[in-house]
DNA sequence: CTTATGACTTTCA
DNA sequence: CTGAAAGCCATAA
């Protein structure tokens, strides 16, 4: 597990500037947090850094915002569940649809654009 | 240097 | 359309 603890500015450090930018009432994707890091490729980074997502940040950081590809909510992390994620949100003005047991965000309206 | 891992993504049957 | 498998990247051991 990684736990960045020097000073270096890490992926993780830089993955949480990034979440700290989305604006409220808006999502961003796991690739497109990847592709503003410089590695477009490294989506999976991006939520491992939000798994080990420290909990002084986690009050800090809208990590709700970050969402796969399809904008469902694929979080598997028993501590932070889905529901959750959703609920947090949905306090934000964003809409959040639950399809089969999944919960899923309109991309097309809420995506953020940089 | 080699392996293993993960809140992802894309491809193929 | 759906599910499985491989691909990718950064970090830890």
């Amino acid at each position: 597990m990684p736990s960045p603890k020097n000073n270096s500015l890490s992926v993780f450090e830089q993955v949480y500037r990034l979440c700290a930018q989305v604006p409220r009432g808006k999502v961003a994707t796991y690739g497109q947090i990847a592709a503003l890091l410089g590695s477009p490729r490294a989506a999976q980074m991006v939520g491992w850094a939000l798994h080990e997502l420290p909990p002084d940040k986690l009050s800090k950081i809208p990590w709700q915002r970050v969402i796969n590809r399809e904008g469902r909510i694929s979080t598997t992390c028993q501590e932070h569940t889905a529901s959750l994620q959703a609920q947090l949100l949905k306090k934000e003005g964003v809409t959040v649809t639950m399809r089969q047991g999944n919960y899923f965000v309109d991309l097309k309206k809420y995506l953020w654009q940089p």
